[in-house]
DNA sequence: CTAATTGAGATAAAATTTGTCTTATATTTT
DNA sequence: AAAATATAAGACAAATTTTATCTCAATTAG
């Protein structure tokens, strides 16, 4: 029940990027000193973001990577869904032939809730978000 | 991100048994074949439970589990925390020094927040409200 | 053309998940 | 009392996922 190191390292990529002047080309050797991350796996966390068609890639010397959406556009639900595949609470919330008790089981319906929350407060930050230096409380109804 | 099968059949098992009479005693075998859920794991899962207090194991013939707990005081987060361990959304949120980066974080809220909202709906749960064969949304504020 | 810099992709170690199999314990039957 | 039986306890193991690293390929500057 956590997110993956991994996409840690791409929303805190991503936000760095999004800090630079809008269409510059970011290096992932830079990306990685300014966010503490590991230089070889933020490359292959980036190759996925850019398979993914959220930034474009450019290879050989003064390649780099360049945002492909607006970072107001990219959502942390997006980001996480691309680096640690869909966010499933539990198997029967988006396929329910993926288990064969979800006609007559009680606590189905619970999972259904929970997913739609949490998809819904990933959903509703993005990249940009961060990089305005907001801090502080973002998500009104967490806390009351 | 999400719950681990253990915890999908920790949580049935003990709907299933707060189902019956109360301080009725219950077989891994039975709650196993009652919930669809490999017996020999489910053994392991109720181990861990009884370890935990919230149920009680008698060995040998006529042995099985009995409730140490109401069963309207055992939390869903209660039960998935025993099996799957503590609920961390990222390593930030409840343990602050284990990441260098959190004091000049911009992300570090997000998480904050969205785990507050995930324990307090997982807290909002008993096994009871599912033993009562209460069927849907049982947070509101999930849907509107 | 060569060297330097970058991303791309193959490879691998570590940790976690998902189980099974054997052993220990208590009860019931003979 | 001994043997058979039914149960949980715990050791063991396969499979998957996570977290990386290391080598290769592509591009460009000089
Ligand atoms: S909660 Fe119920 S329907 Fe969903 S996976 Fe578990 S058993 Fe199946
Ligand atoms: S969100 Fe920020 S503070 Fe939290 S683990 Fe990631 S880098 Fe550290």
């Amino acid at each position: 029940m956590n997110i993956s190191r991994a996409s840690d390292y791409a929303i805190r990529g991503l936000v760095y990027m999004a800090k630079k002047p809008a269409g510059a080309v970011c290096f992932v050797k830079d990306i990685a000193k300014n966010t503490n991350s590991p230089a070889s796996f933020m490359s292959k966390i980036f190759q996925t973001l850019a398979k993914s068609g959220l930034v474009h890639s450019f290879i050989g010397t003064k390649g780099g990577f360049t945002f492909n959406a607006r970072p107001e556009d990219i959502t942390i639900k997006m980001v996480v869904e691309i680096i640690d595949g869909p966010i499933v609470l539990n198997r029967c919330v988006v396929n329910k032939s993926s288990c064969r008790n979800v006609g007559n089981c009680d606590v189905h319906f619970m999972w259904l809730d929970i997913q739609k929350m949490l998809t819904k407060a990933l959903s509703s930050y993005s990249i940009a978000d961060f990089a305005a230096d907001k801090k502080g409380n973002m998500l009104p109804e967490a806390v009351q």
